[in-house]
DNA sequence: AAAATAATCAAACGTTCGTTTGAAACATAT
DNA sequence: ATATGTTTCAAACGAACGTTTGATTATTTT
């Protein structure tokens, strides 16, 4: 294996498991078994080290999601019901888990989601965007009943959650919840995830809050 | 306002705004316009500086949702609704959002849910556990067709939006979904997260994935 | 007022960081 | 085989990091 490869599959290990700022170029050269000038010699710099671990599995996700997107809707005579849709935008996420080195850049990928550090210029955002383009109109079809807004936040919620299953075991296993949970039981993960957003993107819409109380804000606060 | 609370004041900002890592001791130092040593000083390192950082709004919130918890009961008898339920239990957190200052210790706080290195010790997951604790008997008792696995998983999901919106403006603005959508509309954020969390829960029990295909972890790992 | 405790300060400590250097080793092409 | 380009290597660079020091200034106690 050559040595931008080895590096790379380094630092995606170190960068998911410790973070960026905290894994330093002496550790990933380390572990990849290279001289600490290698980086510099191959990326140029960390920040382009960084950007090179995003942008080579960048594709494979996305790329993934639209075939099965594709596939669901040729299937379907091009009306594909909406579990079919959530599960071709969730279940490539998920299932990357299970292949040892693409679980690491699924797991990067969750966390850089809430650090802002961890963007890697902007690229990425916009081709994200672009394959959320791609089943906008397929939500918009399922759920007619939605305008535009509910169905954006209702979008917003379910790459919260979507985030935080491949973030992981990490913060799964932080919280006393996953004495049940297995993480790496990805098909049972899958299909409960689709079935629970399908669920909440067919509720009914904008429904009033409940609770009468004094705002929370102003007692925190004080 | 004294030396202890300006630091404890420039660090939640920095901490929130750049990550723990990035932030430096000479940043907080000068943000808070003290001396250098007065972190080591009044609080003996930088990682206990973090921990009182967690600290100090670390009950805040979680007496806030055992408040609220406890109003609904009490408003509806001992058997509040659903929506009320999670009420209780996400508004707090994104109420918090409104007070300047309190903004961002949940910015930080949920960073820290899936930043492995934001993790102050083992309190904190403890005491947020415990409040969880307090509202799985509510939740058990308005959703019994749901056995504990799937109730976990759900609340699992749960966690993954809230956090999602904690974490805020920088990974919703992150996307084209928010162009339409104000993280500044804290009651609509609110409402539509209770609305759509609650139709979640009540969805029908371990549906069945939909797609037919050939396993997306080996072409994409290919 | 004197003594004692607490807090602030400028300066420096030793480490680690990302990066650069120039020579040595390797590969390829003529 | 010689020349050319590419990759590796040990060593060092300056900068930034968290922390410590010892003197100086405030505050409290007696």
């Amino acid at each position: 294996m050559n040595t931008k490869d080895r590096i790379l599959d380094a630092a995606e290990k170190l960068f998911a498991d410790k973070g960026l700022s905290e894994t330093s170029m002496r550790a990933i050269t380390q572990a990849a078994d290279v001289n600490l000038a290698a980086v510099n010699y191959h990326f140029g710099s960390k920040e382009a080290l960084v950007q090179a671990v995003f942008m080579r599995r960048a594709n494979m996700l996305n790329t993934e999601r639209l075939r099965l997107l594709e596939l669901a809707q040729t299937a379907a005579d091009g009306a594909p019901d909406l579990e079919s849709v959530l599960e071709a935008y969730i279940r490539p996420a998920l299932d990357m888990s299970r292949d040892k080195k693409a679980a690491r850049y699924i797991k990067l990928l969750g966390r850089a989601y809430t650090d802002p550090n961890s963007h890697p210029g902007e690229f990425l955002p916009q081709q994200y965007d672009a394959v959320l383009e791609k089943f906008k109109p397929e939500f918009a079809r399922l759920l007619p009943q939605l305008d535009k807004l509910e169905l954006y936040w209702r979008l917003h919620f379910l790459v919260g959650s979507l985030v935080y299953c491949m973030a992981g075991t990490d913060s799964m296993q932080m919280s006393s919840l996953c004495h049940l949970c297995d993480p790496n039981d990805t098909e049972g993960m899958i299909g409960r995830l689709v079935g629970f957003v399908a669920a909440g993107m067919r509720g009914p819409s904008n429904t009033a809050v409940a609770l009468d109380i004094q705002s929370s804000a102003q007692i925190v606060a004080g």
